[in-house]
DNA sequence: GCCTCCTACTGAACCGGTAAAGTCTCTATT
DNA sequence: AATAGAGACTTTACCGGTTCAGTAGGAGGC
């Protein structure tokens, strides 16, 4: 991209406004002491006249601050319009970012290894001042990769995934407990979970739980779990796979590791015959706008996306300004009937 | 932000160890004329072996390109995270960003004022080299804005909104009429439909062309319009005041400006009793995965939204590397039938 | 009245590149 | 043999800030 010749006004036009040096104008604009209240005031009221902004790119070439913090995320586009996680979750940090003026670099990326290659790239070009990281895998590179770089970053997901870095999460497994617990007080001992992508660690977190909590229960409760890419299609199948089975085998109750594929499932139901939640019951998961716009409504998982995001955000300043490494946990996803349940 | 102590190399130590100059490894880096084969080969050796990439923040700062392209969008959080439409939009301009090595930032801001003082300091700062503007409204500000700035910027509109800026458009009037046709030519009548912000302009586009296409209609065809802020809710609420009327009073056919409206739709009329396509015909637009998510299944008038974003991009390259305005017309939506359409 | 210490500010180096002008060497021309 | 010209680099001056070592001038101490 070339340059356009428009006229920019600097750092020393407004020192020559002011009638001081470069440096004065420097100091007054990162609040540091060694100026009078009155030259102060002089120098921004010479920048405000100017209409001049201290350059982010020479900031950042000077050596100071990076005002950007970077996000890769690796799914498929397709799948990525779809889950109404994503954007919702970039509005939430989004949210954070502007009070401190920083931006969000965002880039999809088709595998791990290309993350990891970016994030070396964002970081050395000092591209970024810190990193967002989601999706770990088990044996994730990405921690490793961080703390080498120095990298300043937040990983999204339980510490058992992220290998010491600072994650922010939430409580996966006791959410899958309870929703267990929620369909087996309604009655359910047929209980299926159609989860998300099998590579991931929080799938991988959700299908223990499931087992276990399902195995707690009494009278002898049978689980099916099946592993998905979480569109919309797979979750259709594996929901059509799960109820293909006679009346008295089939699961009376299944769960869904995110909203869209409940919403396909619920439309599976109906394509066979089933009445939901009469005799299918179906548990989503995230609660997006989408569970209230069905018929019927579909019981939930909730989850304050938006509030996740920003507080994965506040993480990531903290650690920028140095702050020590932490697990922060987030409230764990909050049962929310509606519709879509019901004893069996 | 701070800057951590990381041991940079940076092109000083590239020209050290090829044993040239700064310079040199410039020109080689921009293949530029003026390098032996054999002192090229050198320098990109030498860098391969450090593992060193030109900064860009240094090549912002010394003036040459901008290896970033704006986006910022102005609608209410929880709307985006529902709007396939945008992650899929912007899925395809990174497509093309990528191979270009550019990347995106991302701005969510709450009024248009906010975007124009955005794009501004962006400019101004050197944050971004370009910039894809969405969402336009009537007397938009942004053709005047970027007209003044010099900033190179691509319309997502239709040209008669974006003043003058280079725009990438689909042509909704057609699709819109196109809509009208099909549901006329199975015998809908009374037709009806759910529109989105009245105040963009790709929404008033949609209400002239329907109001047109209805009227010219045998036998005199009614319509309904409803304006909506493309949220499910909106188009539930909107909806069921549509179908409240008696059986021959109401519309048989309703389109939708969006997929999630037209599933809010589908929902309310289960709500009401209604069946879908036999009591009332539902037709939604831009055809995400959703639409193949519901039962009946939902017939739109679809869009690659990939391909969009990648044609903006693409726009917005041709115009930073010096090609002039234009109109890019992409394909018209086109109709997709499926369950939700049939004959009254 | 001299020395010291502060405060408020200046000047210059530097960040990591780009770009334009300058230098040196070698070949071709007359 | 002298000269011009091209090719291959190098030198140097920025880009727009930050930072740090100075320094001028005034207050305070003795």
């Amino acid at each position: 991209m070339t340059a356009t010749p428009t006229p920019r006004v600097t750092i020393k036009d407004v020192a020559a406004r002011a009638g001081v040096s470069k440096g004065a104008v420097s100091l007054a604009f990162n609040r540091k002491p060694g100026l009078s209240e009155a030259t102060r005031d002089r120098i921004f009221r010479a920048a405000r006249e100017l209409g001049w902004a201290p350059s982010p790119t020479a900031r950042t070439l000077a050596g100071s601050r990076v005002d950007v913090v970077g996000l890769a995320v690796c799914r498929p586009a397709r799948l990525l319009g779809l889950e109404p996680f994503y954007m919702e979750f970039i509005s939430g940090v989004e949210s954070v970012l502007v009070e401190r003026s920083c931006s969000l670099l965002l880039r999809l990326v088709r595998s791990p290894e290309e993350e990891v290659g970016l994030m070396e790239s964002w970081w050395r070009g000092r591209q970024i001042g810190g990193s967002i990281l989601v999706d770990f895998r088990a044996g994730d590179p990405r921690p490793a990769v961080a703390e080498r770089l120095g990298l300043p970053a937040v990983a999204v997901g339980h510490p058992s995934l992220t290998g010491g870095l600072t994650s922010v999460w939430t409580d996966d497994a006791t959410a899958v407990t309870e929703a267990v617990r929620y369909l087996a007080a309604l009655g359910h001992r047929r209980i299926a979970r159609v989860g998300g992508a099998a590579a991931l660690g929080h799938t991988s977190i959700r299908t223990t739980a499931f087992d276990e909590a399902v195995r707690g229960l009494e009278p002898a409760a049978r689980a099916w779990q099946v592993a998905t890419d979480f569109s919309g299609d797979a979750g259709a199948r594996a929901t059509r796979s799960l109820l293909a089975a006679g009346r008295g085998e089939r699961p009376t109750a299944i769960v869904y590791d995110n909203d869209i594929m409940a919403v396909a499932g619920l439309s599976v139901a109906a394509e066979m015959g089933l009445r939901v939640p009469d005799d299918v019951s179906l548990l989503a998961w995230d609660d997006s706008q989408l569970c209230r716009l069905t018929h019927p409504t579909l019981s939930a998982m909730s989850h304050d996306v938006h509030g996740f995001g920003a507080e994965v955000a506040r993480t990531l300043f903290g650690l920028i300004t140095g702050g020590g490494p932490g697990s922060h946990p987030v409230p764990t996803p909050v049962l929310t009937p509606r519709g879509s349940t019901a004893p069996p």
